[in-house]
DNA sequence: AAGACAATCAACCGCCAGTAT
DNA sequence: TATACTGGCGGTTGATTGTCT
């Protein structure tokens, strides 16, 4: 019996990131971290990704302090090095390696450096009797090489990501204005423990929310006779970003909530810290 | 200019180990 | 102890870009 797929694959988005996207999971996980599991991330976030993948996209890309191409003939001799002690030991290597990841440490081997230490191997030493793999013969002995010197890990100053004069001030600024009045107004509602009621800011299904004590948890719900619960099926109703619209507060609108609140999910969360939200969540609940 | 080929790299896949229940 | 779940890892794929003919 294999074991159950981590996500829904039918149901989640592949594929490459968009920049929105890639705007709601830094936002979110500069804010929350992980929020204590990747696989929930997505949901909390409202991001339409396998939570593998969310993982994935932070820690190659979208981490801080991370560096892409332009690696120094000292990183070189380091990874080099480093290879002939311990083979394809990647994220090994890639910690010894400031701003490097190690999926960029195994691409850079295998487009690059691994061709450099064939020919230092295969000069280094004869070749073997038989025909057999350059892979297979490398990775069984990565020990041939370690003759080569290993060079001081001397290594270039990190670039700062937050300092480095990327154009979304403007975006961020009007992002958070809105999600302050967001978080306002959400916080306004819950005080009142009452019937929301709010008119949709777009479209033309008029949404409502109701909470009563006797529930046990508000329900949205709208003129074609569907009702849902928030945040739980939050993500079951989001819609995919058109073509046409742009900015990170337009992706995964939900079709209901995102109408009731005058914004997206990730506005509200874009204010809020994380206990604040689950902290409203239980109010509403309860 | 256009097709073929090579290089690059982001993303996915499947497995394993650790942990919680 | 058994099972399920999650994070992490290395291997691999496939789309895109660059270069050559």
């Amino acid at each position: 019996m294999g074991r159950s797929p981590c996500c829904d694959k039918a149901r989640v988005k592949r594929g490459p990131w968009s920049q929105e996207e890639d705007a709601i999971l830094r936002s979110f996980v500069e804010r929350f971290g992980n929020a204590g599991n990747w696989i929930a991330l997505p949901h909390k976030a409202g991001l339409k990704r396998c939570g593998k993948s969310c993982r994935l996209r932070w820690l190659n890309y979208l981490r801080p302090a991370i560096r892409h191409g332009g690696f120094t003939d000292e990183e070189d001799n380091l990874i080099l090095s480093l290879y002939s002690e311990m083979g394809s030991k990647w994220s090994v290597i890639a910690s010894k390696l400031p701003g490097r990841t190690d999926n960029d440490v195994k691409n850079y081997w295998n487009t690059k450096l691994k061709k450099r230490y064939l020919a230092t191997t295969r000069e280094a030493t004869p070749p073997p009797p038989a025909g057999g793999d350059d892979s297979i013969a490398v990775a069984d002995s990565p020990s041939q090489a370690s003759s080569q010197p290993s060079p001081p890990p001397t290594l270039p100053a990190l670039v700062n990501l937050d300092t480095a004069g990327l154009d979304t001030v403007d975006d961020n600024d009007e992002l958070l204005h809105k999600s302050e009045q967001l978080y306002a107004e959400l916080m306004g509602l819950i005080e009142q423990q009452s019937v929301i009621t709010a008119a949709p800011s777009t479209g033309d299904a008029a949404t409502t929310l109701s909470w009563s004590p006797s529930r046990t948890s508000p329900t949205a719900s709208s003129d074609d006779g569907s009702s849902l619960q928030w945040p739980v099926d939050v993500h079951d109703s989001t819609v995919p970003l058109s073509e046409s619209s742009s900015g990170a507060s337009s992706l995964f609108f939900n079709s209901h909530v995102a109408h009731a609140f005058g914004g997206s999910f990730q506005d509200l969360l874009g204010s809020a810290s994380f206990d604040d939200v689950m902290l409203a969540q239980e109010m509403l609940y309860y």
